[in-house]
DNA sequence: AAATTAATCGGGAACGCTCCCGAAAATATT
DNA sequence: AATATTTTCGGGAGCGTTCCCGATTAATTT
């Protein structure tokens, strides 16, 4: 039904081969023909048949993004950040990206087997999936494909790539600023604590009290999810433990503290000090205004992605560890 | 490098059509010579080349999502809602998804070009797009490809599948409800207005006004953008104007207006009620709860893809429309 | 003008699969 | 036991490209 090469270059009155050369704008083939085989492919709209390429060429300038469940994921403007960041590149470099988002309810086992069946399309993945399971990392570090993990896995640190923030650093400074404003009772809305990212600004907040000589109380440390719900919830259990700052896993954590803080007619920042994470405040720049510590999501995404393709070009080899910096940024929230 | 139908046949001991016969699940294949296929491409770990196999059989199971730029797109839990229901079908009838999301900044020429080249590898599309101009749905109409519209489109309305939820209906029951409750200045912080979604909201609010015989004051309805900072901003003006009640075009609108109203020390809804729309409240379940309109977000995603595929397989043809019901969900924001 | 070199082009082979058709083997029927 | 039928399997052809190699033509050099 649709035209091929052969069809193509009847038409133009060439050979398949001129018309395969101009398509992939070789260099081999005079001005002439090359603007006549032009016209006929723009006449008909003709497309070459990428099955057919990629099976020739191996190559299919397509990669995966692997993102965790859905809920949890997509409900924070992180992944979307991450994901411009990831188009950024693929679109500069012409790729294309299948996206793979865990069902929720679906297990670990069919969602792997799912990407792994298709993994002869993609070149390479994106993993930005924090709550995938060590053995999955594993089963797709066996399949030999090139992959990227945005954040340091917890197994395999140094044989895998990876681009990270300086998260235990960039938790403690914000930890820090409150203390050196003269906060004491500071607590701490932690992000999931079953994964690394979560685990290191946790210990980041560790950091700074044990390095300023403050106690450590742990009913000052309520397990959050990322997410405003639990951040309006760990508030409250906070306000009832008494706190006079509070150190949230990420903005949205904040925010939801936030609601708490404002329905308590808790005064911020006069009673209570509020940092959050990552910076994701376009949507939310009204007062009061949060401080919190940035982080260059989608750069991450960028470069993450750079890497990938770099990888698959074959013009570097693994593994490939990128560190991004992190700096605080003082708003209002804080107090300073 | 890797294995082929070939190598398996030989390891198996039987010809390349055995082995092509059990990997598709074939029933004129033995049991025992299945076994045997089975255990070699167990062992080996073998997954057939989809290339290959896309090739011959024209059939890739894969579709493509365009969602539209990502700032304004993803930064609303609308999107990822519409994903989930997108994978849900998906997932279950086992296709991927190639995602496309337009980058900021890149002329929307551009954005077709990539995805038109890469056309042959979707077998449909879904168009979540709301701010992809007409032309290109055009464009993408002339090619032939299989797509369906998330949100009833501008032009072609009766050429074009698509699924939407009824959203003069659904917009003018909020205001009624609103009304009912002796409302009188009702605003509206309008959505998007260069797109059908928003326009029929905003029609649903004129509709119910004027039903009700009340004036229509063009100062109470600002334009807001779907997010949460137009909210803001929306309802600081509109306080201004003095309003009884507010109707946001969505629930990111509201929660922003919700902050304005805090922040002014309007009291909710004694003072001010409020509506939104979409009920995307998942992550905001902290007081005051918000009555809104509810839509089925992720089901509108996965009939999408459900007739998508159907168009695709040929279960049914062009064109469909599937019309989904809206609710009111009364919470506290009304004062219901 | 002849010989050499460079530019341009055509056709065969291969990529790894599915599908069709016919053959062989197993089973059922007379 | 011979024939007919069904089950099971193998091999050839073809999907639409790219790549290699050799041939033809054009341009350059001697």
């Amino acid at each position: 039904m649709s035209l091929n090469l052969e069809d193509i270059a009847k038409l133009a009155g060439v050979s398949r081969s001129t018309v395969s050369r101009v398509i992939n704008d070789r260099s081999d083939v005079s001005e002439s023909t090359r603007k006549k085989v032009m016209r006929i492919i723009d006449e008909h709209n003709f497309r070459p048949n990428l099955a057919a390429r990629t099976l020739v060429t191996q190559r299919s300038k397509v990669i995966g993004t692997l993102l965790p469940q859905s809920p949890t994921a997509l409900s924070s403007l992180y992944f979307p950040n991450l994901l411009e960041g990831i188009g950024d590149t693929t679109h500069q470099r012409d790729y294309a990206t299948l996206l793979w988002w865990g069902q929720s309810g679906e297990e670990e086992q069919r969602f792997t087997k799912r990407i792994l069946q298709k993994n002869q399309l993609m070149e390479g993945l994106i993993i930005a999936a924090h709550t995938l399971d060590n053995s999955l990392i594993q089963r797709i570090f066996e399949t030999k494909i090139p992959f990227v993990m945005v954040e340091r896995p917890a197994i395999f640190n140094d044989q895998i790539n990876y681009v990270t923030v300086d998260k235990v650093a960039g938790a403690k400074t914000p930890v820090e600023h409150l203390i050196n404003l003269g906060r004491r009772r500071i607590g701490h809305i932690t992000g999931i604590l079953v994964n690394v990212d979560g685990m290191d600004r946790l210990t980041g907040y560790r950091n700074a009290l044990e390095r300023h000589n403050l106690p450590m109380d742990p009913d000052l440390i309520v397990e959050g999810h990322f997410n405003q719900k639990f951040g309006y919830l760990g508030m409250k259990q906070l306000l009832k433990q008494g706190v006079d700052a509070v150190f949230a896993g990420n903005d949205d954590s904040a925010v939801g503290a936030l609601q708490a803080l404002r329905e308590a007619r808790v005064r911020i920042p006069a009673d209570v000090a509020l940092v959050g994470f990552d910076d994701v405040t376009s949507a939310l720049d009204f007062a009061p205004q949060l401080t919190t510590i940035h982080q260059p999501i989608r750069q991450k995404g960028a470069l993450a992605t750079a890497l990938l393709l770099d990888l698959i070009e074959g013009k570097v080899k693994s593994p490939q560890h990128i560190l991004l910096p992190t700096h605080l940024v003082i708003r209002q929230s804080c107090g300073a």
